[in-house]
DNA sequence: TTTAATTAAATGTTGTTACATTAAATGTAA
DNA sequence: TTACATTTAATGTAACAACATTTAATTAAA
């Protein structure tokens, strides 16, 4: 459905970079949503999946907070408490950095290995359901122009 | 630059799909982010700013919370608090709707006119610079793509 | 070496979001 | 009409986000 009729506007957008910029909100703002509700069985947020996803990277390797603040797609985030959350559940260990000890190592454990891999068929099935939608041509096309726009 | 080097992955994403819906989340945050700096001045969130736009593409009809409610871009988003929030700073009037005494009429302002005027300029300079990193025709063809994914 | 500046993580605070619930008005069906 | 369901907006609440501040460790400079 064209973003017009989605937010039910009736006067045009201004520009073409105008109505690229409302529907890439709209358009992200549908994924999101989708995406908490897939994790929401998993008790998990985006950014928690995120962080996870961060920490397999690199497993076995730990990965300090900071370096978990800056590739998180949320700059913003605040990464030392979402490591809190996953401590609880007992999906990620935190260590004090031995060779600074301001730093803490985060690492991923085994029952956050697993969930992740559970989750990793669920997010074949919504991929799936893109390809229907666009080819890979397309997919690639558009990952392009999305990389222009933030030049 | 590419979302690979944004966010520091060094393991390729497992297919196109994959890396459009990083992709989104992450432009659309770099978006918001920009669009909430370019409002910080005038005391606006994106939400409220969304909201007065929306009720000036209707006026000087009134628009009631729910219709302003299923025309928000983020649909969960409370637009009885967010109307509060401008009714406050008085850049809208709201008025009990005489012919449903359950609903509230709310029409923009003339001060509230006035601040997304001097906002539609600054938006105008944001939009010029993405005309240096996008053809016309690309925004159009990325708009495109968008509501193809959304399908 | 002592002092100052910087860095890393944690914490405090304020406002917002997501969601559930409430309360009042309206619509509908017996 | 009366009872019940639905709609509309407002409110309560718990978690979260944005941002500032604090605390401790490290680095750099005097």
């Amino acid at each position: 459905m064209s973003i017009e009729t989605d937010i039910k506007q009736n006067t045009p957008f201004r520009t073409p970079y105008q109505r690229v910029m409302v529907n890439l909100m709209y358009t992200s703002n549908w994924i999101s949503t989708n995406q908490t509700q897939l994790l929401k069985p998993s008790g998990l947020t985006p950014q928690q999946y995120n962080v996870l996803r961060i920490l397999r990277g690199q497993y076995p390797n730990p990965v300090k907070v900071s370096d978990i603040t800056e590739r998180m797609l949320d700059k913003m985030s605040n990464a030392s408490r979402l490591v809190d959350k996953l401590v609880l559940k007992k999906l990620v260990l935190r260590t004090e950095c031995p060779s600074d000890r301001r730093a803490v190592d985060v690492v991923i454990t085994e029952k956050g290995m697993d969930l992740l891999s559970k989750l990793d068929i669920k997010l074949d099935e919504w991929d799936d359901n893109q390809r229907e939608k666009l080819t890979e041509e397309e997919a690639i096309h558009l990952s392009h122009l999305l990389d222009r726009l933030r030049e």
